[in-house]
DNA sequence: AATAAGTTTAAACATTCGTTTGAATTATCT
DNA sequence: AGATAATTCAAACGAATGTTTAAACTTATT
């Protein structure tokens, strides 16, 4: 393996100049002309680093989703573990790695949320098939739990609440500057988690009905 | 006015399948051709009958919100002239409209909500000026209105929950398909007015707490 | 120092994009 | 019918897209 060190400082500028456009504009509308040039690199970097425009994308997207996915589901096995976790419980495993991932990225706290509200929440983007696995893991392990924190409902209720909640937190990622325009900048400057923390009261509302 | 006859039928055949293709796959991602092909039309219809591709874009958009808050307009002067709405009635008048106003459109049920779900959450995309003065007209008269039927909550947090119930009503729109493939199947495939009675339990809970 | 592998570079690739043109066609009115 | 306005059409516009090429350059290994 040879020059390897000083070397992929332009692969991960790559990468932090596409975080930082996609994030801003939605990943269907930037151009790699567009990331090449804010991470003062050449056109072709994306081909020799990614293969492909497609798989800068996938790996801005993985790199941010993995260690979430991952301690949602240490999360869960600690819920597990000791059984009989509440709603609110789940909820928060689920929704907080979000949140406490956020130093380990590149990018701006506010950057960071909106790219992370553009990967659960942009469509037409196509899932990588490695953080498909992903999703399907963690759901495969949230989705029973909830169904069992829920004993008046049944699984189907369960599973719309799940979605709507998903909903909550994809539109407040992605769109939680609007609620400051909106409310002509009275409502919305506040840190991460007292968003967080209302986003769930109103989620564990939905479910307890 | 000469030949305004037959001949618009290529204007609504432009906005029939560009609201289709808007549907299906958002609007940055759409392309004039795709649309005049579908429309049988030719590429320079566009240009003529709508100035540009954003202004077919600006009216298909108005075409489908204009009735959609002029309903609500309605619903809530209603509510108004007979005082103490309660939270219920308020997030009905606010989400049922959508509902109603699908028969008047010019597309399928699925495709109306899947675009009305665009048109609220997709971003970048910017309201035509007209369509962005119909929100704020809604929103000056629904905003104050959940404040006063909130009389428990501080203005800050019934707008947070606001943002949040519009989130649910976006992403059930746009995403209402992704819940039929989590779900193995099994949930998913109901009537529009009980996916909407859903919603609406879920969100009207998340303002009572 | 010589060799080889890794990386960057400028230039061009073929497509596609939204838009424009000017002539041909169609419909409406006098 | 003749004149006029409205509409459609094939063709081309320049600009931008993702990708590819092959040579130049940098770094590490022998």
């Amino acid at each position: 393996m040879l020059g390897t060190e000083g070397a992929n400082g332009t692969k991960v500028a790559l990468m932090e100049a596409a975080a930082t456009l996609f994030a801003e504009k939605g990943f269907e509308v930037v151009s790699v002309r567009e990331i090449t040039t804010l991470a003062n690199a050449n056109v072709a970097s994306v081909k020799y680093h990614f293969g492909s425009r497609e798989g800068l994308i996938d790996a801005v997207v993985t790199r941010m989703t993995k260690p979430v996915n991952d301690e949602r589901l240490r999360r869960i096995e600690a819920l597990e573990a000791r059984e009989g976790a509440t709603v609110r419980e789940l909820i928060v495993a689920f929704f907080e790695p979000l949140c406490s991932q956020i130093q380990t990225s590149l990018l701006s706290e506010k950057l960071f949320i909106k790219l992370m509200g553009r990967v659960v929440g942009d469509r037409p983007y196509e899932f990588p098939e490695e953080v498909m696995g992903q999703f399907r893991e963690v759901a495969s392990r949230y989705v029973p739990a909830f169904v069992a924190a829920c004993p008046g409902s049944s699984a189907e209720e369960v599973f719309w609440r799940i979605h709507f909640s998903f909903g909550v937190l994809a539109n407040t990622l992605t769109h939680g500057d609007i609620l400051r325009k909106i409310s002509a900048g009275k409502v919305g400057d506040e840190d991460l988690p007292a968003t967080f923390k209302r986003v769930i009261d109103f989620c564990e509302a939905g479910f307890k009905q």
